[in-house]
RNA sequence: GCGGUAUUGGUGAAGUGGUUAACACGCUGGAUUGUGGCUCCAGUACACGUGGGUUCGAUUCCCACAUAUCGCC
């Protein structure tokens, strides 16, 4: 059964909406984090424990699992949910963010991508056709479009070739693309020129799709601002009665901006690396877990409901990342992805009751502080 | 007791008769936004066993001592 998506209602005091996903794992309210597991696995978790957390979608990588394990080997095993045991809903990314980080601008042709394998360095070939037909046998709910995805800060010559390869690319997938239990989404690019993000968004929407994402952004040290504008300048020419995704966006306090200019979804890597370097979100901001001055803190991470923080503190948890052991890793993997449900399911709240600004104006006050 | 070898920062370990004595680990911070997981960046260390001698100059050469270690009796 392919996803479905509810407008529940709008905020008065920003775009922010507030919607459902119906699918055939249950019922998931948006505005939703979705944790990144590439490679057919939240790094350090199990499904159980994401389970647990209630994230809802999950993302993984069609570039990867190309490579390893091979798309028919998860074919064989019935698809990605009963291959790696998750039953819930997964996103699949398309490779068009490996265009961006491991092939060089000369490599891409209209046809599609060249680049090399980042396990042995064998030479690939990647198409909109290639990347839909692995996505429809890997069996993710959500599929997305074959996109080049510039850095932000590409040129506005380079920006505008880029979004109307971008469109072709989106076509000819969605002609290959052929799995009725699957949504296929369209991405938006166009950096940060206001006239290249309508025209992006417009085109694709012309297209038609399950659901639109936003692309390239947060991907090439561009201010805060420059990305909020990016979002800005295209989320209202996207359709209000589909799910809309902010790719790549995880850092709270762009969750909430995101939410404001009119996001449903996103996903990141960065709680789950943060906490793999030893990193935690907390209500009062970022805190380093090996800084020695918690060397003897007994007080859980943070003031939090989490499996982490319910029953672990500072000093145990810093010692097993001195360590090196994993364990460390995963308790604070389980916090940062429930730190950041957390913010979602209060700007949920928020949306309800109309007063979202004032939760962001809040949010930032603690985490950021006084000065 | 005799003979050999060694002694460099918290640890391991280079090296040189002459400006700021490598490097690694550790330790202390920082970074990280559609993941090339366990990385990257920066900082930190009264360091040349002790006492003499040779030399313009010794951590480097010589002697003694101390300590460690190996072998022999």
């Amino acid at each position: 059964m392919k996803i479905k998506y509810e407008l529940i209602k709008e905020e008065k005091q920003s775009k922010a909406r507030l919607g459902k996903i119906i699918s055939k794992y249950g019922e998931y309210e948006t505005p939703m984090f979705m944790p990144v597991g590439t490679q057919a696995t939240v790094k350090t978790l199990s499904p159980e424990e994401i389970k647990e957390i209630g994230t809802g979608i999950i993302l993984s990588n069609t570039y990867h699992l190309w490579l390893r394990p091979g798309e028919d080997v998860i074919a064989k095993a019935g698809g990605l949910h009963s291959f790696m045991n998750y039953s819930g809903p997964i996103l699949t990314d398309s490779g068009g963010f490996q265009v961006f980080s491991l092939a060089k601008p000369k490599d891409i042709t209209e046809e599609g991508v060249t680049f090399k394998s980042h396990i042995n360095g064998d030479k690939l070939f990647l198409t909109p056709e290639i990347s839909m037909n692995i996505q429809n046998k890997l069996g993710s709910d959500i599929a997305m479009s074959f996109d080049e995805c510039p850095p932000a800060s590409a040129n506005y010559e380079y920006m505008k070739k880029s979004v109307e390869r971008t469109l072709r690319w989106a076509k000819r997938g969605k002609e290959a693309f052929n799995n009725p239990d699957q949504c296929l989404f369209g991405i938006i690019q166009g950096g940060y020129f206001e006239d290249l993000r309508k025209h992006s968004a417009l085109e694709t929407v012309k297209i038609g799709f399950d659901g639109y994402a936003i692309g390239g952004v947060a991907n090439d040290n561009e201010s805060k601002e420059e990305m909020y504008k990016a979002i800005q300048y295209s989320t209202p020419y996207m359709p209000s009665d589909k799910l809309r995704y902010l790719m790549g966006v995880g850092d709270p306090i762009d969750l909430i901006e995101g939410v404001i200019r009119g996001v449903d979804i996103f996903d990141c890597v960065i709680p789950t690396r943060l906490a793999r370097h030893g990193h935690a979100y907390t209500k009062y901001g970022k805190i380093n877990l090996r800084n020695a001055k918690y060397k003897e803190d007994f007080s859980p991470v943070d003031d939090c409901d989490c499996y982490a923080c319910k029953s672990y503190t500072k000093s145990y948890i810093r010692h097993l990342l001195v360590a090196g052991e994993t364990f460390g890793s995963r308790l604070l993997s389980v916090h940062n992805i429930y730190f950041l449900h957390k913010i979602m399911s209060n700007i949920r709240t928020a949306i309800r009751e109309d007063n979202l600004l004032e939760y962001k104006d809040k949010f930032i006050k603690e985490y950021y502080g006084e000065n």
